[in-house]
DNA sequence: TCGTCAAACTTTAGCTCTGAAATCTTCTGG
DNA sequence: CCAGAAGATTTCAGAGCTAAAGTTTGACGA
C-alpha cells in the first residue's frame, strides 16, 4: 500500500477560506501507528514492535515536558530556573550551595551558572552572598519564595502525573516500573556516561 | 532516615590529589531511588510509585536522546539536520518538499528553515532549486548522500534499540507497549495541543 | 613581611539558533 | 497591465551557552 498517511492535524490542502491562526511554529505530527508504518515503508527491516515502544515512550516523555513547561510558565519561572531550585531543595536544609557546586550538578560551565543566578536573584528566587568565613566562596541560598515555587510545582506535577496514570492499576504500575527500570539498567550498562545535559526536568 | 544519598559519580569532597580532567559540563546525577527519596523528604505527599515511574521513563528517554546524538555525531550530522532528513524520507519518493512545508512539519518559522537548509545544502544533504512550473516555489530534495545518512542512522538506532530491550520478552514488550499507549492516550486527551517542539528525535 | 600561586567566581567576547518583521520575487485575477 | 497575494529570503535582534581572560581572596614558603 501507499498510505498517504493523513496528518493528525488539518491538512491545508483544500482551499479553506476560513483564515485560521497563521502557522505559529507548531509541528505537524503523525500518530504512532502511522509513523511506524512510514518507517517500515522506507526501512523495511525495522522491528515494528520495538519501534512502537520507542516512539511511544519518547512521545510520552516529550508531552510530559511540554506539560511541565506550561505549569512552570503559570508559576512565572523557566525550566532552567526550576533546575536550580530543585538542586537547592534536594541539597536539603539550609538550602545553600556554591555556584561552582551548582554548575557541576547541572552540567553547566561556571559562567553560565553566574548568568542564571543573576536572573534568579532579581526574581527573588535565591540570594547571593559572600561566605564570610572564606571570602573566595559565594553562597547561593534558596529564598522562601523560591522554595514555595518549587513546592507548588511539585503539587501541580503530582496532580498531572496521577491523572496520567489514572487508568493503570497498581499491579500494572508495578509491572511498568519494573520494565522501565530494566530498560534503564540496560542503557546504563551499555552507555555508562550518557548523562543527559538536561538533568531531570521532571517533575 | 536522613540518607546523605551518595552521588552516582565521584564526590570531590575528600582531598583527592590526583588532578583528574577538570569538570567539563557533565551533570552529577542521583539514582532513581535516591532521587525519589530526596523528593519524599522535601515533599512528603509525593507518591513514590508514580514518581519512580515518571522519573525512570524520563531518564530512559533522555539517555536514548544522548545515545542518538552520539550516533549522529559519528555520521557527521546534527539532530536538527536529522529532523529534516526524516521529514523528507517520510514524505516518500521523490523525497521533495518546499521550505514552507518543511517548516510546518518541524514547527519552525520559515526563517529558521531557510538557515537550516543553507547549511544542509553546503553539506550535500539536500539540494535547493526553483520549481520551474511555479517559480515562486522552491523545492528541497534529498540527495543520495542525505538518504544514505538517514538509512545509516536507522541501522544504528535499530541495533541500539534491540540491545535496549534485550532482556524483555516478547510478551512483556507487548504489555509495555500497551501501557505506554494508554499513558499517551491519557496525556493527549488532557492536553490535546501539547505537541513538543522537538518532533520525534527518535530514532 | 612579602611575593607568588591557586581557587572560585565574574566578565567579556563570540558563537549558534531562533523569531519577528521587512523585502524581494513571482504568480493570479480583474 | 497592474494590484495584491503567496512563498521564500534577508535583516535585525535576543536568548543562552562556552572559552578565555580578569578579579578577588586565601595559602604558603622564603
Amino acid at each position: 500500500m501507499h498510505a498517504r498517511a493523513t496528518l493528525v492535524r488539518m491538512t491545508t490542502d483544500k482551499p479553506s477560506p476560513a483564515a485560521e491562526k497563521p502557522p505559529r511554529a507548531t509541528p505537524l505530527e503523525f500518530g504512532i501507528a502511522e509513523q511506524v508504518a512510514l518507517y517500515q515503508r522506507e526501512f523495511p527491516t525495522v522491528d515494528p514492535q520495538v519501534e512502537t515502544i520507542v516512539q511511544t515512550l519518547n512521545r510520552v516523555s516529550r508531552r510530559m515536558g511540554v506539560a511541565y513547561d506550561r505549569q512552570l510558565t503559570v508559576l512565572g519561572i523557566t525550566s532552567a530556573e526550576w533546575e536550580v531550585l530543585k538542586a537547592l531543595v534536594v541539597s536539603g536544609s539550609p538550602y545553600r550551595l556554591g555556584p561552582g557546586d551548582l554548575a557541576k550538578r547541572l552540567g553547566l560551565t561556571p559562567a553560565a551558572m553566574t548568568h542564571r543566578i543573576d536572573r534568579m536573584v532579581t526574581e527573588d528566587l535565591v540570594t547571593r552572598e559572600r561566605d564570610e568565613s572564606n571570602r573566595v566562596r559565594v553562597i547561593i541560598e534558596l529564598t522562601e519564595n523560591g522554595r514555595d515555587k518549587w513546592l507548588e510545582s511539585m503539587r501541580m506535577a503530582a496532580v498531572f502525573e496521577e491523572e496520567l496514570l489514572q487508568d493503570i492499576s497498581s499491579e500494572e504500575r508495578a509491572a511498568l516500573s519494573g520494565l522501565l527500570a530494566r530498560m534503564l539498567r540496560r542503557i546504563e550498562e551499555s552507555q555508562p556516561d550518557a548523562l543527559g545535559r538536561t538533568a531531570d526536568l521532571a517533575p
